[in-house]
DNA sequence: GTCTTGTGTCGCTAAATTTTCGGTTTAGAT
DNA sequence: ATCTAAACCGAAAATTTAGCGACACAAGAC
């Protein structure tokens, strides 16, 4: 199976930025045909390296101020379980990461008040059976969080495509 | 200007999930013809409700294997500006959040290796001057990383749209 | 060297989707 | 009751995407 050329990489690069970026214009900047962007785009998508194609909604727009980050830890082993399924139908949660050091997870948590993020923090996080301790950072403010992955600039094949 | 009603924020939802969702079938989820789905869309857009829309691209199929949190500190509060310079023009960085607590800055970043993680903190991070300490987590796992918002779920209007 | 096979590309056409636009309905204000 | 503005609708027009057969090229088999 073929692997990720500077081609893809670029058409990647571009659907990242904006993931309805006509096939023409795609073509136009790797020097390939409509078709043939159609191609490596389906394929793609077929392989998995492209995951899926979402809308970025504005989280100030939906009053969801609050941006924090909360340490979970417990001493039980047998918690984690029932800490999974509670995180996994709780929209607040965009993030859970299982990390090294002296937590066990951090959630990345977005909600519209501190009282907001109150009644999450005791009603939904310590409200698993095992939850010991948290600890919880609050965003102040965020200069960057775009979530692009790095692509490393197209060199060779723009030559080509140039003429 | 109007706001968020649940016809909007049933859209968002499944433009969240699905980018690429086309009009017709929003239109029958919300009970409205594909042309004021579109008007509905193109002010969503024009109030920058929905800032984007961009393609997940796996980070696994880029080998980008290691998922790393790095706290960053400094004592002079001039460094602030160098460091934030850096952080904008380096594409391993996904996020940065200036957060609350002992450290100053939260970076979410990620690499090939542990041997590029390592190049990044020492000629990235520490390379910035004032920068006197970090502090790395390795997310061993991911349960939950949508980032997708919470909107919640459509009541009143999904009544009137199933008639 | 020649043949075969597979992959990638291309132009073209058909299908699907998006956009636009005039007309209609709805809701609120006067 | 009448007016106005906003939202909605259906249908046509424009754009974009999907699918197909042909062709070029490279790798491997013989």
């Amino acid at each position: 199976m073929s692997d990720i050329d500077d081609i893809d990489r670029t058409i990647l690069a571009l659907l990242q930025e904006n993931g309805r970026t006509p096939y023409a214009e795609l073509g136009k900047a790797v020097g390939l045909a409509v078709s043939s962007v159609n191609e490596r785009v389906k394929k793609l998508n077929e392989r998995g390296v492209i995951e899926g194609v979402h809308a970025a909604v504005s989280a100030s727009a939906l009053r969801l101020d609050l941006l924090a980050f909360v340490f979970v830890g417990w001493n039980d082993p047998a918690t984690e379980e029932q800490f999974l399924a509670r995180v996994a139908s709780e929209p607040a949660i965009l993030e859970c990461h299982h990390v090294t050091g002296t937590w066990n997870y951090l959630l990345k948590v977005r909600t519209h008040t501190t009282r907001d993020l109150e009644a999450f923090l005791g009603g939904i996080v310590k409200a698993v059976p095992g939850v010991l301790r948290t600890e919880t950072l609050i965003a102040l403010s965020s200069p960057k969080e775009t979530g692009h992955l790095p692509l490393v600039p197209p060199t060779e094949h723009a030559r080509k495509a140039g003429r």
